[in-house]
DNA sequence: CGCGATTTGTGCACACCTTCACAAGCGCCT
DNA sequence: AGGCGCTTGTGAAGGTGTGCACAAATCGCG
């Protein structure tokens, strides 16, 4: 769900109802949100030099229900050959399409304390279609800092670099105080996608899409299984470990 | 949804249909899910020396809609008074005890690289009832290393370590790799709750829940909203911009 | 050339979630 | 004491997502 609505009513475009160059058969939420995770494991299954693979054993890699797995892909019209399978190869390069991974996209990145700093160092970025361009401060102290071959820039420059570098998406690693105040500089610069470190929430234009990763969310989240496993196991002795089983392991 | 099954079938335990000590009114996920949020917005509201808030009030905080709000709280069977709104300070403590941060969880963190060393200093985990109580890493030139006043110990004594400290939580940050073998170890120790932060999917045992944080699996869905719109800004002339409205950030 | 094994694509039923709309309850003001 | 405005809690409706089960399609083999 995330906290933006994206496009506004989507009703289908009166007029050229002839070719569907204009939108994508708008997929559902759900599905794109499981792209990326197919995209992985289709990755992974072509490296270990598999052509094709069956629903079944792509959901086993992806985590889910092959079902589902099938109704997603053909959502986005995929060409799986029945008896056969999907072949990897089409397939990574269909979602890389949907996805719109075909295009590397410039992010910037905006707070380079502790955590920045461990953004900015991350490979997998460049391995998924992005290219960080660009890093932003306010602290002049670390503006000028290189950091994986990329100076800190400070913030006031974030406008004029956003539009020559074509930056789309913005990630914001700042304190949670200063993160709308960074949200809007980024709007005005005109990036429409923001992903938000801090835990706060932002509000932007309903053009602009926001996601956010929250630690202490998730955390709290476990942390109330927690509390729920506890409060059963009141009754039933001990704990029955369980260990072991675990099969399949996902790479190679 | 993440991708654990918690309990099993809840049914309601034969016997003890009297006092409803055992188990949880089963929140909905989406509703737990977004507890952390209602309360971060609570303590926020808090600190600004608000006494109660309308529903109207704290979801606007939070970011949803009040509706969705007042059915999250009628869930835990909240106190609310009506005309007035919700007592924040009762609120927050009601809240807090449904996800079981009455208790401060011990936390360990596993794999101390560029990632690990940010999230060892992090301040939003002590905040928020949880605390590091253990650092560990396979590499013998990790092991050692003081961070934050911990000590960088070897993985392989987790197990020993995780019956001591009782640790409930468990952080993997190792590469993609070696996650499995990770949660294997985690999962050998008695750790039932696990945050993971490499790129793959985990299999445990199914008393075990996995949440996953994944930052590329982000900027893919950003990145196809990207794709979206674009396709969609064919037509329309240029970007009407619409910068500046924005209006109520969370924090003072 | 036909048959059976295999696997996709999907109709359907169900469960979950969201949102509206409103009655019931509460406190304040007169 | 009574009325009035405000806010909660919830019934009902609609939407979204899930998973089963099966027909349709394809390949390989005899
Ligand atoms: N460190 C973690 O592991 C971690 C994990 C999850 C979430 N977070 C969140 O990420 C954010 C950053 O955490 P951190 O530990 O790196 O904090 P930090 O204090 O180390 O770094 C924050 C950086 O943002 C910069 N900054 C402050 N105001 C700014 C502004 N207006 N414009 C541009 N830059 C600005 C600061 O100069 C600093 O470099 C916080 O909101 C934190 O809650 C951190
Ligand atoms: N750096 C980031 O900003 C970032 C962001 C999102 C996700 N991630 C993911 O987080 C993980 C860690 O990223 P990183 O950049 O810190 O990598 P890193 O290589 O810097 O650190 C990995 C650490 O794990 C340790 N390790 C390896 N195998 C281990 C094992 N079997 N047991 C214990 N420790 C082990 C290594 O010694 C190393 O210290 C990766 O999976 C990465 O994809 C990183």
């Amino acid at each position: 769900m995330s906290q933006q609505r994206h496009g506004s009513t989507p009703g289908n475009a009166p007029g050229d109802r002839a070719g569907a160059v204009t939108a994508f058969p708008d997929l559902p939420e759900a599905t794109i949100a499981r792209l990326p995770e197919y995209l992985r494991a289709l990755h992974n299954l072509g490296e270990g030099g598999a052509d094709t693979v069956s629903s079944e054993g792509l959901a086993a890699a992806a985590g889910v229900n092959s079902a589902k797995l099938r109704k997603d892909l053909s959502h986005l019209g995929s060409y799986g050959t029945r008896g056969v399978g999907y072949d990897v190869a089409l397939l990574i390069e269909q979602i890389e399409y949907v996805l719109g991974l075909d295009q590397r996209r410039a992010v910037c990145l905006v707070g380079l304390g502790n955590l920045g700093h461990a953004l900015a160092g991350y490979d997998g970025f460049a391995s998924r279609g992005f290219k960080i361009v660009a890093l932003f401060d306010a602290d002049v102290s670390k503006v000028g800092e290189e950091i994986q071959g990329l100076t800190v820039r400070h913030i006031e420059d974030l406008g004029r670099v956003a539009v020559e570098e074509n930056i789309a998406i913005g990630v914001i690693a700042t304190p949670a105080g200063a993160a709308q105040t960074v949200a809007d500089v980024l709007v005005d610069a005109g990036v429409t996608s923001i992903l938000n470190f801090a835990p706060c929430v932002l509000s932007v234009p309903a053009n602009v899409d926001v996601r956010k990763v929250d630690l202490a969310i998730e955390l709290q989240i476990l942390s109330f299984h927690e509390h729920r496993k506890a409060s059963l196991t009141a009754l039933p002795g001990g704990r029955s470990a369980t260990a072991a089983g675990n099969q399949e392991a996902v790479g190679s």
